[in-house]
DNA sequence: TCGAAGATTGTCT
DNA sequence: GACAATCTTCGAG
């Protein structure tokens, strides 16, 4: 079962959670993916909007990989544009962006300053702040469609383009080392909603998880732990 | 400067 | 399952 936890670190205890908390963001993207999976996202609601300094947060239940150099679909396959600098940036930074005119969707920026990567968040499980999740998602009766998607969740918990760029490593938007999950309960499957290399495996799932995204529109793909 | 596409979602049939 | 909503970004001209 999940705790939350909502202490914020203070005193000896930061030097030591932001080192763990940078680690979380290094390496291979593919592999930051997989161990995003089950990590803890936490937003604060800063002063001067209303329920300042609660704090909102999710189980991580579903992520994907969007690589440097090879991958046509990452936004910064084409360069450094306006909208992509973020990706050439800080890993551990917010990459947060804009579609269709109506959502946002909220990205890790991974590897090294220079090379275009990061890991999109499609999913959480709630934990923390579901009243106020709520009340950002209107007409959503079922806890369950609060989160199970990119731009779900990002509605649900106040994440817009204000945080692009920013740390997360302090608030307003953190990440934070989960429960680990077993290897055997995380699953990777095609990416969802993209047209170029949509057939490349970078997706990851925590198998079976009720708050994942909905299917695959065309094909009905989805995976099951069991059926 | 213009037009098309887009890492989505909610609603309707 | 199909489609509209809605607007920023980007590449072409």
């Amino acid at each position: 079962m999940i705790t939350h936890h909502h202490a914020y670190v203070t005193g000896g205890q930061v030097r030591t959670d932001i080192r763990v908390k940078q680690e979380l963001f290094t390496g291979p993207t593919i592999d930051v993916a997989k161990r995003l999976v089950g990590a803890i996202l936490y937003r604060r609601i800063p002063h001067g909007e209303p329920d300042a300094g609660s704090w909102l947060s999710g189980r991580i239940v579903e992520t994907e990989a969007y690589l440097p150099l090879v991958d046509p679909s990452c936004h910064g396959y084409r360069g450094p544009t306006k909208r992509a600098a973020t990706m050439y940036g800080r890993p551990g930074t917010a990459y947060v962006y804009f579609i269709y005119g109506v959502h946002w969707c909220f990205n890790a920026v991974t590897r090294a300053v220079g090379l275009p990567s990061a890991v999109l968040v499609r999913a959480v499980e709630p934990i923390g702040g579901l009243e106020l999740m709520r009340a950002r998602r209107r007409a959503v009766p079922r806890p369950i469609d609060l989160t199970n998607g990119p731009g779900k969740l990002c509605q649900a918990m106040g994440i817009t383009g204000a945080h692009n760029r920013l740390s997360l490593q302090r608030p307003p938007l953190q990440i934070h080392r989960g429960e680990p999950v077993p290897d055997r309960d995380v699953e990777v499957t095609p990416r969802i909603g993209i047209t170029k290399c949509a057939e490349w495996p970078l997706r990851w799932v925590i198998a079976g998880n009720p708050y994942l995204s909905r299917r695959s529109s065309s094909r009905g793909r989805q995976t099951r732990a069991t059926s």
